[in-house]
DNA sequence: CCCGTGATGACAGTTACTGCCATCAGTATA
DNA sequence: TATACTGATGGCAGTAACTGTCATCACGGG
């Protein structure tokens, strides 16, 4: 074995995590985190820009998986069901692991700050995205607003997910809202 | 006259815009707005609740403006139609201050932790919508979503509308966009 | 003339975050 | 085998955002 315990990133996530849900993110401290993860709080922000990010670098697997299911996505296909495939492409990584995320949200839904971290993660997702379908050939404003559609059903769908029980599927309550969604800009 | 020198808040409010514009955010400390407002720092936090805070609480107007059309809005309209025409509302208030909106937004676009904050309170704004959409019969998920919409054609309106020459009216390339996005949803 | 009220100042305390230097196991290299 | 290098960590001092608490004192009402 190595001069250190490996894995010291995630034993910090996990740390993080546990001390979040028990006392809140508010009431805990970095040097808590870093004390119960055997390391100190100097290292805990060698590997997390600030308190949030903790809850959060996770996700970049999630985004590129997301970005990547874009850029495969069936040419001639309109911008919005493109962008649908891509967020189900996300909304699957995510369905087999339904106890970890309602538990991490429970933990952001609780503090505001974690929320505007929250939020602009899903922004950068939604510029990534306009990224993406210009890369296709979508001009802007419509680039934009699809992308911005995508991240907005997406949210409504894992909030929906997360909390009721007749939403098993996130996948499914994606496609489900992106229908809905047409109806709505319709008019009815 | 008083004790103190009038308006201490707008003081704040206009030495911070200043000293942001001047330095940057990032480089401004609370003790110096409180300094060039006559003030302490302590002043300071009783009237925002931190360092960021201050530029974005005049929103508040501007915002209960926009609930407030909505709530007015004639109620056949499909709620998409509605939200737009409280958009427009705001977006009326902006329309002879973009001078003082470029500015501002210089400010924002230059540091990450004010476009948090920036993306929170539009994700607020969408909430108070959806609860308006709400009010006026609308089930979810198309209350949501279509102030969900709402708020992204707005940002997105209100970006070209700052800068680019050629959209000098906001109200109108938020119809323009609105006009948009139903191309866009419409799989064209 | 006194008394409460409200906006402010003063000050100490906590904690998130940063910069800088030291340490030292492992690895490559001479 | 000796030496130099690297990379992850510890230690420690410093800044600045925020908070709690108490003091001050013009102003208005009684």
């Amino acid at each position: 074995m190595g001069r250190w315990k490996p894995d010291a990133r995630s034993r910090l996530e996990q740390a993080a995590l546990e001390l979040y849900s028990e006392r809140g993110f508010g009431q805990t401290t970095v040097a808590e985190i870093a004390e119960r993860a055997g390391l100190t709080e100097r290292t805990f922000f060698r590997h997390f820009a600030d308190k949030r990010e903790v809850l959060f670098s996770g996700g970049s697997v999630w985004r590129e998986r997301i970005v990547n299911a874009l850029d495969h996505a069936p040419a001639p296909l309109p911008p919005v069901d493109a962008v649908g495939m891509a967020i189900e492409a996300g909304a699957m990584l995510l369905q087999d692991r339904r106890n970890y995320a309602r538990r991490r949200q429970a933990i952001i839904s609780a503090n505001a700050e974690l929320q505007e971290r929250e939020r602009i993660k899903l922004a950068s997702l939604a510029s990534a995205l306009a990224d993406g379908l210009r890369r296709r050939g979508v001009d802007d404003p419509a680039a934009s607003l699809a992308a911005e559609m995508g991240i907005a059903v997406f949210r409504i769908a894992f909030e929906r997910w997360l909390d009721e029980a007749n939403h098993p599927d996130l996948a499914r309550t994606v496609n489900e809202l992106l229908d809905e969604l047409k109806l709505v800009t319709a008019g009815k």
